[in-house]
DNA sequence: GTCTATATGTAGATAGAC
DNA sequence: GTCTATCTACATATAGAC
């Protein structure tokens, strides 16, 4: 760790996870991450076996981003519902590429769906990790369904992600998550 | 019409709407389409000039599709919020589908969102399609935000299909659509 | 209208020099 | 570790015989 190859491997995983994202894996090519980073298409080989490994790679990165966001949602505040306030902020603070491309974890997931097993299993890892943590949120306000509304927020969310993508339309993100905020306070007044 | 080749045509038209929803827009090739209809390559480009203008026949033959799905819908009952439960209750019955490949909707235009603003716009006129009839029926029963109301029940029930489609949860998707039916209820109950 | 053959580009992956 | 050159497969699209 710490040497040239360890630097040169890390640009291209922050390079393709952009492209995944703008762009979808399947119309990402080694090309488009080489045009990007400067590094050459053969030199890929020698950091991952396959293009499956770099999307590989890719997933773990989201999942330690999303662990370091989630982290801080939790030292923000012992409250849950304001926890869960927080990540909706978060999904808020990035309307421009929501509208534009989408979710990127949403997105990902169901373009993986049409390939192989495989790779589906492993990007549903950072939605199992949202899901989790959610989960816990919910406990902490004493719901006992809490898996059920953990699932149903993230629902919402991708709901959300989907349309707003569909029609270009920010505005109604904006609404949106509005309405999914009231619906936590709802949600934590009931047991309070 | 009537014609021979207005048969190959449609039958291009129809390989080419399960392959786009089953394996994707850019994952679909021109070969793939020629295996199942048996029609070589070559051949296709009499009937279309672009891969581009297949997709346009397909998002009016689902449009067509869907226009038939919602009549049948209005004919069924004359009240908006029965309309609203056929129109899911609909939606419920192709779950296996759902969960193995997401919503053929929402995953076509979250694709095409990553590719040309050309698709993109083709690919929402379904979405345009579903939107406004919702909102008619919302409008019925009395709600001032009808159009809101429109895109609140399409957003809540693309959540649920990419919820149900990455965790693979087909007992997910039919909980999620009881409470998409009882929030309906509650709608139509406090217009009454 | 229908088909074969082919043009042209680019994909993922490999070999081997340095 | 880094790079160039290249292999093989397959993509969309075209040309032209029948």
């Amino acid at each position: 760790m710490g040497t040239k190859g360890e630097n040169n491997r890390t640009r291209i995983i922050e390079a393709a996870d952009q492209l995944f994202y703008k762009h979808g894996y399947n119309q990402t090519s080694f090309s488009d991450i080489a045009d990007i980073t400067g590094i050459p298409r053969g030199n890929f080989y020698y950091y991952f076996k396959t293009k499956d490994d770099i999307l590989a790679a890719v997933v773990e990165a989201r999942i330690k981003q999303y662990q370091e966001a989630l982290a801080s949602c939790d030292t923000a505040t012992d409250k849950p519902g304001e926890r869960l306030h927080a990540f909706i902020d978060m999904m808020a603070g990035s309307v421009d590429s929501l509208v534009d491309t989408g979710c990127p974890i949403g997105s990902l997931c169901v373009e993986l769906a049409k390939d192989t097993e495989a790779l589906q299993s492993k990007s549903r890892e950072v939605f199992v990790l949202l899901r989790d943590w959610m989960s816990r949120q919910f406990e902490e306000i004493g719901l006992a369904d809490a898996n059920d509304k953990a699932m149903d927020l993230l629902s919402r969310m991708q709901g959300i992600a989907v349309m707003a993508c569909a029609f270009k339309d920010g505005a109604y993100l904006h609404r949106s998550v509005g309405d999914l905020k009231s619906w936590i306070n709802s949600l934590a007044l009931s047991e309070s």
